[in-house]
RNA sequence: GGUGGGGUUCCCGAGUGGCCAAAGGGAACAGACUGUAAAUCUGUCGGCGUACGCCUUCGGAGGUUCAAAUCCUCCCCCCACCA
């Protein structure tokens, strides 16, 4: 076995990377899509049906795992992998992401950050330091610093400052686990906003510190599409080459696509799973809203281009039917769908890079989502 | 045949003289969702008009009133119980 954090490029097609990254559970082939299960379960699926449907790595929420039911807990349990019964890698990100999603409950000191948990109330304090050592407890494969996820339209004093803090406490992060300890990789993540001389001031910074990879954070909150891709565009292939290079959060078919041709290997983003049990499904045919009256008869399958489960076995009117009657059925089926939509799409994209046809392949995706939205 | 209760905008259902084009659901339609406080949320939902507004509507037909879905009369249907 490969020792934990080897990354292998095996292919380029422009800035587009084929490559490989060994965790402590097993080789994940990029560019890779990263099914978002944040407490611990990818909402509505099994493991089994994890697999089933092409993924190769999962992620699992700092945050939400300490505050239920509780790091220690799960470490007697004997970690997250034994816990959920996912023997894949796992990858955790911090609770960053919570420092912006529940920014009326927490409080942002150079220590640290205060939450009050979106349960009870009760108060917690998130110190680098103690973001890792809930990593640890967990088990994951890939742990994240702690940063903050700075909000769309914060001036650039604000995202200047929120910087070198996220730096600072990304030093603590990598103080607390040294390089190969424990096999778990850590990975530093870049911020700076919309600002691109801020974005390299910060991947600077971050580069001084020897990480497993790098992740690119703070895009996809609340900018307009083509402000996001000029930052990735410009950042994306800055990142060292010879190690991974992690888009979070992100994102649409199309924002993968633009991702990876920046250079980027990996992806996270709850759209496949959370649309899917909104009734918004990907097919090759663009997007589409099952609950629409216009399918309650309409014997066909979802995407006669897709093999999943869900598309060989049930017509849209049964699965309009199911998601109008709110079984449960309907959230696995569709979460089903989308997440085989997105885990077959990178890997396509995964095999053109071998072949060379990395542009061919986003404009067929880029004609598929060409009419409305992407 | 008797007694009681009902018929409200696509459906269910509130409303019992003016603040009612009429609460609230549902359905429909449109939309949102990007490191998951999300199996969630938003908008529209009689017609015309950008709008003040105008027109049509609360089983049917009359009537009372400045004003009726709301009161009165008759009629038509439905439900429950009794015979």
């Amino acid at each position: 076995m490969e020792k934990p954090g080897t990354f292998t490029l095996k292919a380029v097609d422009g800035k587009a990377r084929r490559a490989s990254l060994a965790t402590a559970h097993g080789v994940v082939e990029t560019p890779v899509f990263m099914p978002v299960g944040t407490r611990g379960s990818v909402k509505s699926l099994s493991p089994h049906d994890l697999i089933d449907v092409g993924s190769q790595i999962i992620l699992g929420n700092t945050y939400h795992l300490y505050i239920r039911p509780g790091d220690e807990l799960i470490a007697r349990q004997g970690g997250l992998h034994d816990f959920s019964n996912w023997h894949g890698p796992i990858l955790t990100d911090s609770g960053g992401f919570q420092v912006f999603s529940l920014e009326g409950l927490r409080k942002i000191t150079e220590e640290g950050v205060e939450f009050r948990s979106h349960m009870d109330g009760s108060k917690h304090f998130f110190s680098p330091e103690k973001v890792i050592s809930i990593q640890k407890n967990l088990g994951s494969d890939i742990i994240m610093v702690l940063d903050e996820c700075v909000p769309y339209g914060k001036d650039k004093k604000y995202t200047a400052k929120s910087l070198e803090l996220t730096t600072r406490w990304a030093r603590r992060c990598r103080e607390a686990l040294a390089p190969g300890e424990n096999g778990q990789l850590m990975f530093g993540i870049v911020q700076g906003g919309f600002y691109k001389d801020l974005r390299e001031t910060s991947l600077g910074q971050l580069m001084e510190i020897p990480f497993e990879g790098y992740a690119i954070g703070g895009l996809s909150v609340g900018e307009s599409t083509k402000e996001m891709y000029d930052i990735l565009r410009h950042i994306a292939p800055m990142l060292p080459e010879d190690k991974p290079r992690y888009l979070m959060g992100v994102g649409t078919p199309l924002d993968i696509l633009e991702g990876i041709e920046a250079g980027v290997d990996m992806f996270d983003c709850v759209l496949p799973t959370r649309n899917a049990r909104n009734g918004t499904l990907y097919t090759s045919q663009g997007k589409m809203n099952i609950k629409k009256a216009k399918y309650s008869e309409d014997s066909g399958p979802l995407d006669p281009n897709c093999g999943c489960y869900a598309c060989k076995n049930f017509s849209r009117a049964y699965l309009r039917h199911l998601y109008m009657a709110r079984e449960l059925l309907s959230y696995r089926l569709n979460t089903l769908h989308n997440l085989t939509f997105f885990l077959d799409m990178t890997a396509r994209a995964r095999k053109a890079i071998e072949n060379g046809t990395f542009a061919e392949l986003k404009a067929e995706y880029q004609a598929m989502f060409a009419v409305g939205e992407k």
